[in-house]
DNA sequence: AACGCCGATCAATCATAGGG
DNA sequence: GCCCTATGATTGATCGGCGT
């Protein structure tokens, strides 16, 4: 403890909270991808553009994103069913956009 | 690591989220690090991350900058001198390359090709 | 067979941001 | 303001794979 904190006069520390959008893409992987949240080198690079930041957060994100859900998975239950109906939603869409394009096409 | 798609389940039952699958049963074995000059029993009680001090990352900082790798000779050297196993000498040069590498890839993009919120 | 390195990850912790 | 939880980053150490 008093150990002296070297990284107590790190500035990097200084965090900020991503975006409501970025955790939300974000999220949306990891419950879709519930059963092995592991992007690879490359969905990570496309993760951290749409979510507007680095790889390295990407991977930090999905690091403490596993352990925290391993630990308490009851207290993340209700964002895994949110996620998971806003999942379904989307699906929901594309059906109905499929629908549409069949059938609705002559008015 | 790439693509896995073990299931081919399109209606899968995605009704109940609370399954666990493997990642979430891996543990990791407990650190062998221990210090063994306590009890003669190894690892138990100290089984867990080491604190290093100030002195020794400054110590390993100051050699890490007079070379990226370690000889054995060396690493013998800093180990006795530190106070640390050569294991752990060795993790920290490991580590520490790894955290040179990252950063000077983030340290080659961030200029940031928007100014959002500044 | 043994050892070091790499890349990814784990797991615990730090320090701050946010809600009450 | 204070307290407690949520969350991003850091880091010693592990895991699996590969080269020597």
């Amino acid at each position: 403890v008093m150990i002296l904190r070297s990284r107590f006069l790190d500035a990097r520390r200084k965090r900020r909270n991503f975006s409501k959008q970025a955790t939300e893409i974000l999220n949306e992987y990891f419950y879709s991808h519930l059963s092995n949240p592991y992007p690879s080198e490359e969905a990570k690079e496309e993760l951290a553009k749409k979510c507007s930041i680095t790889v390295s957060q990407v991977s930090n994100w999905f690091g403490n994103k596993r352990i925290r859900y391993k630990k308490n998975i009851g207290k993340f239950q209700e964002e895994a069913n949110l996620y998971a109906a806003k999942t379904a939603v989307t699906a929901a869409h594309a059906v109905a956009a499929a629908v549409q394009n069949n059938q609705t096409n002559s008015p | 690591a790439s693509h896995q798609e073990a299931c081919r389940s399109p209606a899968s039952e995605t009704s109940s989220p609370a399954q666990t699958f493997d990642w979430m049963k891996v543990k990791r074995n407990p650190p062998k690090t221990g210090k063994v000059g306590e009890y003669g029993y190894l690892g138990q009680p100290n089984a867990v991350r080491t604190n290093f001090t100030t002195k020794q990352l400054t110590e390993l900082e100051k050699e890490f900058h007079f070379n990226k790798y370690l000889t054995r000779a060396r690493r013998v050297e800093i180990a006795a001198s530190l106070q640390l196993n050569e294991t752990q000498v060795k993790i920290w040069f490991q580590n520490r390359r790894m955290k040179q590498k990252k950063r000077e890839k983030e340290g080659l993009l961030p200029i940031s090709p928007a100014t959002p919120p500044g």
